[in-house]
DNA sequence: ACAAAAGTGTTGACCATACACCCATGC
DNA sequence: GCATGGGTGTATGGTCAACACTTTTGT
């Protein structure tokens, strides 16, 4: 029986992203370490698993303890799993992840902020491989599924949703007035009767998305881009 | 220390389909369990993790057990995890999911045998849902990924490959002659100057798939249905 | 009137579908 | 010759990228 079980660490390491609609700007959480090993360094917030905690419960746990948290939902990524070669302890590491309002997200306490995908620092242990993986699955998501639509306000314009796609794939990922027919066509954008209007030009059509005449489509692989 | 550990077993769990090309049949490896709980129910090749094990290890040793193994890829698909709520022990499962060709495959010893994904007995744990993501998986991968020739021979025909993908993704998902000209077009399968003489009728080119043509392709979303 | 931003339309190239049709072989 | 399966071609309709154009606002 013994022989069968090994020492384990187990972990949670969150991948949460924000996206700044007003500024076009994606972020990524970061937590500064205050213990070793990596102390001083900046991490991806993340905690062991506790007695009686199941691993989601250990993940909104530590994002709570850095972020008021509202309708977050978390999906996981990956196991990463790792045995030291002096003590033999395997570390496993259940990375998550989720995509946040930047506007909407407060910050608790000092040693965690939000932090550009374009200047990173050095992270503790193998925390950019998570990261790099979480964002390719953030623009996977991004193009095969209606995440964005959690992310922006309930009205939006078409040009606030272009912006947000903009941020996350990067710019020319396709041209505006192609994307605007394009998702127009789907169906599952309502014009909301009202306009956004911000100082000088043509005011904007704010679009509400309907999640029931979204429904009939989720099983397809529509794309978005 | 001791509050923040907690009482863990760590398993493997190996979702392992096979193709068998002749036939077009579709299978899932599953063996007979010996041992309670779930005594004489069938179940996925898994097992607990041993000291110095990695994941992987573990992975390909049960495998190792049941069947030959030559060239055997695993990909990890999910980590599922469960609190028992008498013990407060957390069971961890970490699936791996592989593609392999049926012609090539011994199986080894009397518990371990092939199903037809068609006329599943019930399964033991919560091993119906791994299958189920396994499954998934694998159909995503056919639309998206060459790992068809991971599993057809080096020669094949087109019809080979046509096969294949009805197997796996049922019935009237493309036309023959589109799926043809869409496949050829794309040039990563060069002809490789023989013919299959199989009875009456034309004989059949053979191709071989050629990863350098393919190479510069990985990156973008092709799609092969 | 003019600039700015929203929104529409047009064009040509490409691509998918559903077929019809031709080709090479065994009997 | 003819059945059988391999392979090619084609007409239609749709989709996509690029870009020109029109509309509605503030000043």
């Amino acid at each position: 029986m013994k022989k069968e079980l090994t020492d384990l660490r187990l972990g949670v390491d969150n991948v949460i992203f924000s996206v700044d609609a007003q500024f076009n700007r994606l972020f990524v959480l970061l937590v500064k370490r205050e213990q070793l090993p990596y102390k001083d360094y900046w991490g991806l917030p993340g905690t062991i698993v506790r007695q009686e905690e199941s691993l989601e419960d250990a993940a909104y746990r530590i994002l709570s303890e850095k972020i008021q948290l509202k309708n977050l939902y978390l999906e996981q990524l990956y196991t990463f799993s790792n045995r030291d070669q002096d003590s033999q302890v395997l570390y496993l590491s259940v990375s998550h992840f989720a995509l946040l309002r930047y506007e909407e997200t407060m910050l608790i306490g000092q040693n965690a902020s939000w932090h550009s995908l374009l200047e990173l620092p050095k992270l503790a242990f193998n925390h950019r491989e998570i990261l790099n993986y979480g964002y390719k699955r953030l623009r996977n998501k991004l193009e095969y599924s209606p995440i964005a639509f959690e992310v922006l306000p309930e009205l939006f314009t078409l040009n606030n949703l272009y912006q947000l796609y903009c941020t996350i794939l990067g710019e020319n990922f396709s041209d505006y007035s192609n994307f605007r027919s394009r998702l127009l066509k789907f169906g599952f954008l309502t014009d909301s009767g009202t306009k956004a209007y911000v100082g000088i030009g043509r005011p904007a059509t704010l679009y509400r998305f309907d999640p029931d005449a979204f429904a009939p489509l989720k099983d397809y692989p529509l794309l978005f881009v």
